[in-house]
RNA sequence: GGGUGAUUAGCUCAGUUGGCUAGAGCGCUUCAUUGACGUUGAAGAGGUCACAAGUUCGAAUCCUGUAUUACCCACCA
């Protein structure tokens, strides 16, 4: 035997070496293996396009649970003889990115606003270089068996292409425009937010009433009022009959006295306040579409950056929203027309989810993708089950989601991120798609043209990654792996990213891109809290890794966690798989060293007593169970099982009822008959487990007594 | 306001299409063990499976209602 067995498991010693080995044989790559006779050229083919992580900080235990779960699918079905790849990619992440990086620059007591711009994307690039590899070290040191030979950044070229040509097709078939519409703008982030990244927060603010000429109205934000030249009331409202549409009236206000409008349209809720309201279309996109409605006008009000424009009047121009508030206010109630302040206003806020500054409404020309006809086919893709989304709960989510998604802005402004292939005339300011980049004048006024300055939402990007990886339209791998079997991914970014890849995978491939859909839940701490660093309570799976070993981290994360569900990560429970990767070793010293020189492949198992058959039988049943319980991701129910087997009937009974044959003087094991039981089941039960805990198994293997044996990587499950 | 889950041991959670005595990890009690094992093993305490009613030979599991709770979406002049 081995003298490694006489000390406990030491997992920092083994990983690193079990994973360059593999990482060296090749394997990892489905090629590989059928060149080196591991897998048939014909065999069926298993892939998982990883989704990729943001090159943008180190990994979280999200990041962790999802290589997991997908090492130990790709792992199981490569062991099953299948050709298989997970192909692996790291994101720019527009916008995230984005964030990260501007902190980082306010720490060094930088501003963007005055850095060059090609100079601050190089910085940006290298940046995120510097973080992709940090990043792809630590996906290595879990474990993760994909072909990094394939690995896939989202800007480089091949990825930029594919991303044009499909707002190329998208725009031929009619499905892009480009709209002044309301978009939500952070007026930090420079930026207008898609819908998904803006969070609401609860607050009570002061409402106030103000005396608009006949007509008492409410508002939260005075410091939208300046442009307030129409007022809105229902058209059956009795209280207003008097009134018509359209009829003009004189009123003091503000900055003097002003020409107001009435408007009578659905809109105007006679439950809410007095009935009545003054509407801000610039800044508002319930207002903007009562003003689109009527076709009023639009006036802008609040600039970019927060701050009142001149047509608030000198006394307010320039000035921060915040800090005019009150200032109007004052000025409204010395001229007396400040009614009453309701001082308790509950009311929720949209906020920029990264920075929870309130979103300011505002009107901007941006580029639009026409989703009804889309969502329906990915819609119908899912009820027809050409994808299956195996949470159940989600897949209503998915389909509502997708039957009532409004037109996508996919336009950022923002410099990090695919640059939208479209040119902007500096005389007329028409915009015009040039997918090629051939546009030099302005096709309607002649004029010169400028790039756009915009980027694309990062989602329009990674929305296309499965046939983005696999060389859409004639690679090999495309052919080969497309649609693919499953997208593993986070509940959490079903809308933003799985409700993506099917609209684009049906419109450009004709296919849907995954057959299923696997959802985990999100990680939390050990009490169900969401982990994050102002609570204190971050996990770093690294942490966890040095402590106790990748083995105990992935059983940890994988045990007991159905799918969809959140999952609570406790670090007693890492520490319980730790002694299981130690009662492993402790197995296998046994094992060896009762069975030193003894050739298990020649025992003639007819000599087996109906006893002994029945203990081998018994693993047979459990592995069948577990084979089912594989087949349709029921991990957590396999792990289970696994790890009972091991523990409770393996060493607790199997081992036990060895030890009346040992002998006395040497106190081995003089029986055949069981050094035969022990080897073969032990042999079953690595391959078994090896998807699971890919180092404690590997590190045994090495002493597996077999005959041509492989590494446990392309063993026969 | 709409939607989707959750509620099982002291704690964190499993429990597959309804089916033996409801399980795991950690914690707790007692005993044994230094001859595979950072110990481990044996035994044990601890559950009205949120509550109520129902379907069934049989319900933690299915139906209805109630309570509590979490998350998602929409949105309020």
């Amino acid at each position: 035997m081995n003298d490694k067995y006489l000390s406990p498991y030491d997992p920092q010693s083994v990983e690193p070496q079990i994973y360059s080995e593999e990482e060296q044989s090749g394997l990892f790559n489905p090629d590989e293996c059928v060149s080196a006779g591991h897998t048939e050229s014909d065999a069926e083919t298993y892939c998982i396009i990883m989704p990729p992580p943001n090159a943008n900080g180190s990994l979280h235990a999200g990041h962790a649970l999802f290589v997991t779960l997908q090492d130990i699918m790709i792992r199981y079905n490569r062991m099953q003889g299948k050709r298989t790849l997970w192909y692996p990619g790291a994101d720019h992440a527009g916008f995230e990115t984005w964030v990260v990086f501007e902190k980082k620059l306010q720490k060094e007591g930088r501003n963007r606003f005055e850095m060059d711009p090609k100079d601050l994307y190089n910085e940006i690039l290298a940046f995120t270089m510097e973080n992709k590899v940090f990043m792809e070290g630590q996906i290595k040191s879990l474990g993760a068996s994909c072909d990094w030979s394939r690995l896939l950044f989202t800007l480089d070229d091949r990825v930029v292409k594919t991303v044009y040509d499909t707002f190329g097709s998208l725009n031929e078939e009619g499905l892009v425009y480009r709209g002044n519409r309301t978009v939500n703008w952070c007026p930090k982030h420079q930026t207008s937010l898609s819908n998904l990244e803006v969070s609401y927060e609860d607050r009570t603010d002061p409402f106030y009433y103000f005396q608009y000429g006949p007509f008492v109205i409410g508002t939260a934000r005075p410091e939208t009022k300046f442009g307030d030249k129409y007022v809105v009331m229902h058209p059956d409202d009795e209280r207003y009959a008097e009134y018509k549409h359209g009829q003009q009236f004189e009123l003091e206000w503000i900055n003097g006295p002003i020409t107001a409008t009435v408007i009578k349209d659905e809109a105007g809720d006679p439950e809410m306040g007095s009935g009545v309201m003054t509407i801000t279309p610039w800044h508002s996109d319930v207002d903007f579409k009562i003003a689109e409605r009527h076709d009023l006008d639009f006036e802008q009000i609040i600039d970019w950056r927060g701050k009142l424009l001149p047509i608030a009047g000198e006394e307010f121009d320039g000035m921060n929203i915040k800090e005019a508030r009150s200032k109007i206010v004052e000025k409204l109630d010395a001229k007396g027309l400040l009614v009453k302040i309701d001082e308790k206003y509950d009311h929720s806020v949209p906020v920029c989810y990264k920075c929870a500054r309130e979103i300011e409404p505002q009107i901007r020309p941006q580029w639009f993708i026409k989703m009804q006809g889309l969502a329906e086919q990915a819609i119908k893709a899912v009820e027809s089950g050409d994808t299956d989304i195996m949470s159940e709960q989600y897949e209503k989510t998915f389909k509502n989601w997708l039957a009532e998604t409004p037109d996508w802005n996919v336009s950022r402004q923002i410099l990090w991120g695919i640059p939208i292939p479209a040119k902007i005339c500096v005389d007329c300011n028409h915009a015009e798609i040039d997918i090629e980049n051939q546009l030099s004048q302005c096709s309607q006024c002649g004029g010169p043209v400028e790039q756009d300055p915009d980027t694309f939402d990062t989602w329009f990007s990674s929305g296309q990654w499965p046939y983005a990886t696999l060389g859409y339209p004639d690679s090999q791998d495309f052919k080969d792996y497309y649609p693919t079997t499953v997208m593993e991914t986070g509940a959490d970014i079903l809308t933003f990213w799985v409700s993506r890849m099917m609209m684009f995978g049906l419109h450009r491939t004709g296919q849907v891109p995954f057959e299923k859909v696997y959802l985990h839940g999100m990680v939390r701490d050990k009490k169900g809290l969401k982990m994050s660093k102002s609570k204190g309570n971050v996990i770093a799976p690294a942490t966890m890794q040095d402590e106790f070993g990748t083995d105990a981290l992935r059983m940890s994360l994988i045990v007991g966690n159905t799918m969809g569900s959140p999952m609570n990560l406790d670090p007693d429970k890492v520490r319980a798989y730790k002694k299981f990767a130690n009662k492993l070793w402790n197995v296998a010293r046994f094992v060896y060293s009762n069975t030193d020189g003894f050739d298990f492949e020649s025992f003639d198992t007819t000599q087996l007593t109906a006893d002994e058959q029945q203990l081998i039988d018994a693993w047979h049943e459990t592995k069948t169970d577990i084979k089912s319980d594989m087949d349709e991701y029921r991990l957590y129910l396999a792990a289970e099982k696994l790890y009972h087997y091991v523990w409770h009937t393996f060493a607790d009974e199997v081992i036990e009822s060895t030890k009346e044959f040992t002998d006395p003087e040497t106190r081995l094991i003089t029986n055949d008959n069981k050094k035969y039981i022990l080897l073969y089941t032990m042999g079953e039960f690595l391959r078994a487990l090896h998807p699971f805990m890919p180092f404690v198994t590997s590190e045994i293997w090495k002493d597996y007594p077999k005959k041509d044996k492989k590494m446990l990587l392309v063993e026969k499950w």
